[in-house]
DNA sequence: GCCCGACCGTTTACGTTGTAAACGGGCCGC
DNA sequence: GCGGCCCGTTTACAACGTAAACGGTCGGGC
């Protein structure tokens, strides 16, 4: 069972390595491990990707510590903030992947594809954690998700800039691809998260019933097929393209995307 | 102040008629409103509106009525049910909205036009419940966010395939809507939320530390204005239109919009 | 006219949650 | 060797979601 599969998804944890996770520097020969504000944060990404973040309770994440709940707060001032703390750890991942850089070595291209696909092999690797990464309110405005760090912006903004893109295209271009792997990578992962549902309670009686309010909606019923096709890494590959074609016009043409209207 | 602006968004609850709620069919004379499922959830949406998502608690929604916590679960089975209810009501109200149809009388752009504007109306109104909307797991998977309806995703493939798409034209183009409108409006009222946090706590310390944080991103310190701007409903017509246009390529090539790699 | 069962909101109760506060033990420098 | 500090535990409490029992207020059958 679950043997890696010929056409695997590049961007899937069995397509790589394997626990891509956040390794909290493991306990080289220090008996039991202490306690420390990171070694919490990474037991809180286990924890929540293997059992959910509904779950995810201070006296719960304490056991899995081998401590009491009360012990955490010595490290971690509340439940919410340990949450950031998960947030911020998540997207940190990006720094220790080495198909992904701070700066672009190969074009500006290259590095939003790079960029893109490291952030979708996190929302992958933790499925239960990235609807915490599209939804907690970031720190400013102008941090957006699902990229929250000041680093990366910074990183991405040098990068546009300096391949020609100028000020005002930088900062759209910044928008228009946080908005695209935002919408792609939730609903990626909240179909994923529907799948592994499905599969717990195959009961007969309710699929038969629900099968049963299908008969008002004839094209759902014969596209069904279709429609339950994942094609997420094609789809995604497409319009990450779509997006890296429209940078590319915008930046030949040395304007601003804004209203072109160009309706031919 | 809070007066009506020149440029308002059309989309803006400001710009329309004010509360776009979801309105219990109020009471007629009934005295003081008998309890039901639908004046429940009704309730709970204009609490989360009013309070935010973590503010919604039994006993607080029950005060809000005018009942006890207790009262409640003679109509709605659990927390986690009244949530569900909270997003399909939300969702409902499109119903609702005269310039959304359901099906497409002036052609397909029309209708998708309308419906995106519909859902964003929906998402401004409402954006302490979108993020419910985003991240619950839809039913079926592919009943995707933020179009979790049945009823909608049938209008929506008929609509398709009536105007000359094919059948997995139409599923594409589904998916492609449905990531456009999710990343769109999550980022968008996200920020939002972000914008009247921001304008709570006008501490100074904080703000200088941070600021102080901030030397070491020249480039967002340059762009901050540029950053903060709030060009919502400008970048989301853009990305509309950009869709459209894609969208209206396959139609045109009467091809499924796969791998099609002509990267000239 | 009376009574009875159905409906529906209240009361009471329990286990779980996040977290404040007091506690105590083991290790360190003096 | 001993006082203080670091750090995990204990105890405590208010608030939560919800089960169960309760009681009042009806409308209809005898």
């Amino acid at each position: 069972m679950d043997e890696p599969r010929a056409d695997a998804d590049p961007d899937s944890p069995e397509g790589r390595g394997g626990a891509a996770a956040v390794m909290p520097a493991a306990p080289p020969g220090s008996g039991r491990a202490a306690l420390d504000r990171r070694r919490i944060i990474g037991a809180a990404v286990e924890f929540i990707d293997a059992q959910g973040l509904a779950a995810l309770t201070m006296r719960r994440l304490g056991a899995h510590l081998g401590v009491e709940a009360m012990a955490l707060y010595r490290y971690v001032p509340s439940r919410e903030n340990l949450l950031d703390g998960v947030v911020e750890a998540v997207i940190d991942e990006l720094y220790g992947d080495p198909d992904v850089h701070l700066e672009p070595g190969h074009g500006w291209q290259d590095y939003l594809q790079r960029l893109a696909h490291g952030v979708r092999r996190i929302a992958l690797a933790h499925p239960e954690v990235f609807p915490l990464v599209a939804t907690r309110p970031p720190a400013a405005p102008w941090v957006r998700p699902p990229l929250r760090s000041l680093r990366w912006v910074e990183s991405f903004l040098v990068a546009l800039i300096d391949s020609g893109f100028n000020q005002e295209a930088a900062v759209s271009a910044y928008r228009a691809y946080s908005s695209f792997l935002l919408g792609h990578l939730l609903l990626e992962v909240s179909q994923k998260g529907v799948a592994v549902n499905a599969e717990d309670q195959p009961e007969g009686v309710e699929e038969a019933q629900e099968a049963a309010d299908l008969s008002q909606y004839p094209t759902v019923v014969r596209l069904e097929s279709l429609l339950s096709l994942d094609e997420s890494a094609a789809e995604f590959e497409e319009a990450l393209e779509n997006l890296l074609e429209r940078l590319e016009v915008v930046l030949r043409e040395g304007r601003a995307p804004r209203r072109g209207d160009h309706r031919d």
